[in-house]
This record gives C-alpha cells, structure tokens and sequence, in this order.
RNA sequence: CGGGGUGUAGCUUAGCCUGGUAGAGCGCCUGGUUUGGGACCAGGAGGUCGUAGGUUCGAAUCCUAUCGCCCCGACCA
C-alpha cells in the first residue's frame, strides 16, 4: 500500500501546451510521464508501475508453453543496447537502417587511438541475436529456439509525435525464433501471434491482427496488431468477413480472376496534347479521356536503375507494394533520370513497346494488375507534348511482370468475401515477421541435421512496443475526466479517498480497508493527504485507478464507505460493517475477471 | 529533410501589430475561514521575456542569425 503523501503523483490541472491528442494530455496530466527532449520521456513513478505491469504479462504470455503448435515458450535473456557498427554493416540491411539508427561515440573520442571503433544504439536485435545463435546452436537438437527481452530501444525517429506514441527512445519486448524448417518457423509464428494476442487480451486493450508489409525488415509474411484510434498512423482496410490489412499491404477483388484479355481496338495513333502533364487535364475538354481510360506511367529508381510502374490513371501507387519487387533502396526518379531512358518529361510517359528510348536501361516494367480492366487506353507518347490512343495492354505495353501496386479504396469488394472494404485508422502496437532464412544466411547462422547436412535456421522476429501499448491503452480507455485504467495493468487498482485524515477512526478504517483489498491481490493507493474533497475526487477521475473507495466523515456518520468502478456513474454504499470483506469480494472479482 | 507554427515564472498564458512600468490564472509559501466534485480572504516568493548579434537615447516588442519545441508529409513498435 502507498500512501499519496508519501508517494509521487504530480497531476496537472491543465494540459500542457505541446500534447495534442487525449492519451498524451492525459498522460502528462496523470503525472505518468514528464518529457525531457522531443521523442524523449521519463517515466514518473505512476507511469513506471504500468510498465512493469505490461512487461509481466508479457513475460507471462511469452513463456506460456503452446501445446498446440508442440512449441516451448520463449526465453528471456538481455542483449546489449549498444552495438558495435561491423554488426550492422555485415548484416542485410545496413544499408537502409542506418538512416534511422543513431550512431554512439565515447566522450573522448579522437584523443585515442587513430581509428575508434563504431558503435550504434540498437534500434533492434537481428544483427546481435543472429551470430549469437550462430556460436551457441548448431544441432538440431537445439532447435527450435524462441529468445525475447524487453527493453529500450533507439530509433531517430524523423519526427517523433504525440508522445510514447512515436519517441526517438521506448520500450519494446522483441523476439527471435530459431527453426529448422519452414513448417517449424510457421509453427513458431503462429505461436507467437497467439501468444501476442493473449498479451493484448490481458491487458485489456482491443488490437486486431491484420496483415502487413515487411518493410525494411524483410521476409515472407507479417502481422501487425492495431489498436482502432483516430488518431493512428496506420490505415485498416478490413470487411465484415474477416478480412483485415494494413493499407500498405491491402488488396481488393476489383479485378475479376477470369477477365479475359481485350482485343486490340484500333492501330494506335499518336495526338497532339500540347501541356498536358497530368491524368486530370487529360480527363478535362477537348480530350475527354477518363481517368480510368489512360495508363499512368511512374518511373522509380530501384538500387539505381530506373523502372516503370504503370496504373489506371486515377489509381494511385501502394509504394510500400514495389517492396515485393526485391530492390533493397528504391526512389521516385527524378525529371533528369527519366529523360534520357524514356525519351520524355513526366506528363508524356508511357510503357508503349518501341516508344522508350532506351528500353535495356530498364530494370523492368510492372504493372498493376488493374491496368487490364483498361483494355484499349491513352498513354504518353514519351515525346513531350504527344500521347497515344488505342493502346492495346497485351499488344502494345512492353510489361515485364503484372503485379499488385496500387492503393485500395474503400467500397472495392472484399478479396475474400466480395463485401464492400472498410477502412479505419489504427495505432500499430506489435509488429511479427516470418523472416526466412534472410539472416541467418547473411550471418552463416546454420545447423547440422540427423544426416550431418547443413542448414541455414529459418527466423521470425516478434515486437511489441510496450511503452506505445501504455498510451494507446489511455487512446482506447478514457473519458472526458481522466485515464479508465484495465484492472490488469493499472499502476494501483484500488484508491482510498479518506476525506478527514484527522479522524482517527476513519484513517484506522482506510487502512483496514487497504490491507484487506491488497489480500484479496490489489495495488493499494491511500489518498491521505490534505486536501478538499473536490480535489481527491478530480484527482481520482483524472489517474484512472479501477476501484474507488470513499471513507469519510459523513459516510461514517451514516454507517456506510462507497465503492465506485471507475467506469460507472453510481457509487455503491457498503456498511461499515460488511466493508472489509465486500471489498475483498469485489478486487477478487475484478481480478479473475481479467487473468487467463 | 520539405512545408506551417511557436518560444514570456513550475504549468496555462496576456502584452508584440503601433518600442518606454512584464500582467493574470493555476501551482507554491505564511496566516485565517472552509471541507462530499479542482474553495475563499489577506499577505508573500518566483521571470537574464529561448540564445546570440544588430537597429535605437531606450527592445519581450523591430531586424538578422541560431537553437528548442509542436503540427502536416515520407519512416516505424
């Protein structure tokens, strides 16, 4: 039991100006948080506890065995956050990761040795874990393996926002699974995202699993857990059916599986389109060709060659989609790259065979699979000024490969169901990859089966940001007066409000009051201090705590204490007499409500 | 990194356009009256006006630079 005067509960009557959206007001208001630089917090004492609860659960939940994929639950251990460069530079990825990593230098640099060695703080752990199992396992009797910590890690985030929400600094609990195959890693994946959803279950916080894009991280398959809030940076496209994708990685039924190739509908045949340069003054008089009736060609750098993409007019690009097309770096070209390969300034670009005046500079041309519901359509003639009607898909477009590259739109029918799609925003609270064998290749992490042959380990990688899980919690939890904790992970469950901490037999009261409710398995705050009852009460809304329990002289007076959820209006009036064990009664209640 | 905004007491802020005494509310300290939904009265402490230059007799206010922070975009747990 803490008692508040005793305890750190700096709360805030105002939100302090910087703090935009509800969950970072609250949780500077609440005291939980205090913010040190942009991106940059430190946990108060309330805010820590909440921590410690979400790291428990997720311990709980990880090391839970799963019977059901035959998998042992997953091991903690703890890696440093600082790591030397040579590991991210032998690694896949350094390339991309280390526009985001911040580099570490010891305060004395330079005064040393001639060349320092690098260091970086750990934005992740692929590159530390992969040659630590690569030393330690190499049977496959040691497989398969799953390691997890929690712990801090560091991300220069372009732009931090909203506090916890995206910092340069948080807390994440990461996991690694080891596997000996492809069935196995699927096991593992599987187990973990169950594992993951318990976690959110427990904690008490709504987060739906859709599927997503890999990303810098690589790999074949990928869940992201959502929680539904405005304010998320993640759009959901998702169906009545089922169906749920992250935007980035979300498909649709718009284009039938049995359409049949159009026939050519004329020759084609070049027009004059002095400045036009956009699909909308193609679609406007005196040309008139809609949207949908002209091929957008987009011209992108991939590892530094140029490729085409090519969409409906009025689709727009997935850019994450061109992720599947394997170029580890990949940008819009610029007006100057495109010349000299396309023969034309954007505005007059097309993908017609023969037209392109470079075509072996290409990396390829990919289409949206969408262009095909076009048929016959307008293109850029790649001569300024000049485009093509009658383009034929199959005759006339020199495409390498079809693909899926444009962004869905609500209302496009369900890839499961045909239901219309929906979309909503999310905030991005766990992240897992089935990564394959991408790093263990790269980091020579192999094992020796029954028939002494080698074999790379197949990986997956688990994340769960606790520190972002906390404020998401308040996002999805909270009402115009404050924070409304989940039992499970709320920094006390049960507050005391003594109005008169001058009487003595309502002090004595309270903390029999308290013993009794941390017996039956709660956190106990005693708001003892001395203060008008309008403040406790404000106070007591605003931290959120579960459970609240009123002792004071007037209640006294009458025979009776009060007994408030959070959640509700009503407080309910207990005897003085039945108090002690009514309470119990209902903290255990609340208690088994929520564990398993 | 591009675009927009903003820095005045622990917090929220007024003053800036049109240069001359920096003001309020909350919080804090002292005393008193209060005490079931952020009390009231009296008194008090607390501000190099982000920083550095410049203009001026005189700068929170005008100019320049710089730093921090917030918001929109790309990135991510």
């Amino acid at each position: 039991m803490k008692r508040w005067s005793q305890f750190f509960v700096p709360t805030l009557k105002e939100s302090p100006s910087d703090a935009e959206i509800a969950s970072h007001k609250l949780l500077i208001r609440a005291g939980l948080v205090r913010k040190l630089g942009g991106g940059l917090y430190t946990f108060m004492p309330m805010g820590l506890r909440v921590m410690q609860k979400l790291s428990a659960l997720c311990r709980e939940e990880l090391e839970r065995e799963n019977p059901e994929h035959g998998r042992a639950g997953a091991i903690e251990l703890w890696m440093p956050h600082l790591h030397p460069a040579d590991n991210w530079e032998q690694g896949p990825r350094w390339a991309a990761a280390r526009e985001i990593m911040f580099r570490a230098d010891h305060a004395g640099a330079g005064k040393g040795r001639a060349r320092e060695p690098e260091f970086v703080l750990g934005p992740t752990h692929e590159e530390v874990i992969t040659p630590l199992v690569k030393q330690e396992i190499t049977s496959y009797r040691d497989l398969p393996k799953n390691f997890y910590q929690i712990g801090t890690k560091f991300r220069n985030e372009i732009r931090p926002r909203y506090g916890l929400m995206r910092a340069k600094e948080f807390v994440m609990m990461d996991a690694y699974s080891f596997d000996a195959d492809d069935d196995g890693a699927i096991k593992s994946y599987l187990a973990m995202k169950a594992a993951d959803e318990a976690f959110f279950r427990r904690v008490g916080v709504k987060a739906i699993a859709v599927e997503a894009d890999t990303g810098v991280m690589g790999g074949s398959f990928s869940h992201e857990f959502m929680v539904p809030a405005e304010v998320g940076d993640d759009d959901v496209i998702y169906s009545d059916a089922g169906y749920a994708a992250n935007r980035e990685k979300a498909t649709s039924a718009l284009v039938p599986a049995d359409l049949a190739d159009a026939a050519p509908a004329g020759e084609v045949e070049k027009f004059a389109t002095p400045g036009v340069a956009t699909i909308a003054q193609l679609a406007a008089e005196p040309y008139s060709v809609p949207g949908d009736a002209q091929f957008k060609t987009l011209v992108y750098m991939g590892d530094g060659k140029p490729f085409l993409v090519v969409l409906r007019g009025n689709d727009e690009l997935e850019e994450a989609k061109l992720g599947a097309l394997g170029f580890t770096l990949f940008r819009p070209a610029t007006a100057d790259e495109i010349a000299p390969v396309l023969g034309a300034r954007p505005g007059s670009l097309g993908a017609v065979r023969g037209t392109i005046k470079d075509p072996a500079a290409l990396a390829g041309v990919f289409a949206d699979h969408a262009v095909r519901l076009i048929g016959n359509g307008v293109t850029g003639a790649n001569e300024d000024g000049f485009h093509l009607r009658h383009v034929n898909v199959t005759r006339d477009l020199a495409i390498t490969k079809f693909g899926d590259f444009r962004r869905v739109r609500p209302g496009e029918p369900c890839p499961r169901s045909g239901q219309p799609l929906q979309s909503r925003r999310g905030i991005e609270v766990g992240h897992i990859f089935k990564l394959g064998t991408k790093y263990a290749d790269k980091f020579g992490a192999a094992y020796t089966d029954d028939h002494k042959q080698s074999h790379p380990m197949v990986m997956g990688c688990y994340g769960i940001g606790i520190s972002r899980t906390l404020q998401a919690v308040i996002e999805q939890s909270h009402d115009a007066d404050g924070i409304i904790w989940p039992w499970a992970i709320a920094p006390f469950q049960v507050l005391i409000c003594l109005l008169d901490p001058k009487l003595p037999e309502a002090l004595a009261l309270a903390e029999q009051l308290a013993a009794a409710a941390e017996a039956a398995g709660a956190d106990v705050l005693l708001d003892d201090r001395e203060e008008r009852p309008g403040v406790k009460f404000k106070d007591a809304d605003l931290i959120g705590v579960p459970l609240r329990v009123v002792v004071g002289g007037k209640g006294l007076q009458a025979g009776v204490i009060e007994v408030k959820p959070r959640a509700v209006k009503e407080a309910l009036k207990i005897p003085v007499a039945d108090a002690t064990e009514q309470l119990a009664g209902l903290v255990r209640a609340a208690a088994s409500a929520v564990t398993v």
